[in-house]
DNA sequence: ACCTGAACACCGTTCAAGT
DNA sequence: ACCTGAACACCGTTCAAGT
């Protein structure tokens, strides 16, 4: 760090310090690094400053405002995602997708919540116009942009639970202890069933560890299994 | 605002100003305000503090941090929820307890988040009771506790997304109509179905004032054919 | 054009001191 | 016990001034 080696003969520009240029592919890929590493929302744009060992203000130049950053960092992570083969069926397309997105965005919390929300963007085309079309083929008709949406959008949000889990894992554990006193009340046997399972899930290791993933599936599973059963609605088997 | 009032009479103490006494009461009720008006994560501890004519360090006096203030705004909506009827089938308990869930949640942005990163609380001790005691009556068995976590995490997931949606609606105007230009592309007819289908809703003022609404029943019931599909693996006909 | 360095208006949190 | 008032260590953002 030069920057920190202060007195009368310390360099006042980049230049005179022997420093690179700041370019706006530096300043996004320390950007993806620091998503990776602390998630979308965790790091500041001073944080981010000074790992490209600059000022605040040479990433306002540079790139923009924070979400200028979050945009360009989002982008980067989409182009990451491969699309699944065209002549696949529609319900291999949709479960390859969501095992190709999951392993992605978790590498990058916080993304999968911001597709979530704000929805994809233009980058991610050639991923809609092959869900949609495989959901077309197989007689979704109408429908199918709006089941591509849904699968999407839940697939995000599960995973966007699992990208918190650091944070909550705490909270969790609390809630998980705070139950466990119900796992005998006779007369709530729900709430019982409910304590027991949550207990047999934490007190089990590798059933802890795989738990976000196992939940994962079964969630992509039973969403896709409901849309199927809105394609045997929409043609009927008399046809 | 008799803090206000500056000069050298100025009132020293909330007694000698004839201010009420804070309580943690009238602290938490405050903070449910202003989590209706903008949102659990739009507020900050100094505005609720202004909001019971105090200091921030009362509010940390009565109630704790910002963390406590918050579980406590979600303890109190939680509180809100009614219980489904005990005799309803599974998937109209499901259905009654998803469309009661969204209109209370709604009212409270950024709790519906909060209830699927945490989990619920011991005050929805009735809810859980009920709900997996709907599911293991309807022949879910051991599936009970996941099944019913699914469905309350995908209700909540969509509703926190609608919760921004003050927020990501020039954003997703944005995308819409940056989308449009694939409308007529003849290369790809996936793309260019989704992007007629957004125009679609964005051109239609009820179809955009329902949208949400709308895709939230869309996706529970998809959520509960799916969960359906497995009850008919579990217990096949045969038997 | 690119960067420096400081400033502005916030934020949650803490704490000694008053009543 | 309850509250005051100031402080601390942050944050994103802006801007005049330097090179």
């Amino acid at each position: 760090m030069v920057k920190s080696a202060a007195g009368p003969g310390r360099p006042r520009s980049r230049d005179a310090a022997g420093l690179p240029a700041v370019t706006p592919e530096k300043i996004i890929s320390s950007a993806l690094e620091l998503t990776a590493r602390h998630g979308l929302d965790s790091w500041t744009l001073r944080q981010l400053a000074s790992a490209v060992d600059a000022y605040p203000a040479v990433v306002y130049h540079h790139v923009g405002d924070r979400e200028a950053v979050v945009a360009a960092v989002v982008e980067r992570v989409i182009a990451m995602l491969p699309v699944p083969e065209a002549d696949l069926p529609w319900r291999e397309w949709f479960r390859a997708l969501c095992t190709d997105l999951r392993t992605v965005l978790i590498g990058y919390p916080g993304v999968a919540r911001r597709l979530a929300l704000y929805g994809a963007t233009s980058s991610a085309a050639a991923i809609v116009d092959g869900g949609v079309q495989a959901l077309k083929a197989a007689g979704f008709g109408d429908e199918a942009p709006t089941v591509y949406q849904l699968v999407l959008n839940a697939a995000c949000l599960f995973i966007s639970v699992e990208d918190e889990k650091h944070r909550n894992t705490a909270e969790k554990e609390r809630a998980g202890t705070g139950l466990a006193e119900f796992r005998d009340d006779q007369e709530r046997p729900g709430l019982a069933a409910m304590a027991a399972d949550v207990h047999r899930t934490l007190s089990d290791p590798v059933r802890c560890a795989n738990y976000y993933a196992d939940f994962y599936d079964y969630a992509i599973d039973r969403c896709l299994d409901g849309v199927a059963c809105r394609l045997a609605n929409l043609n009927p088997p008399s046809a």
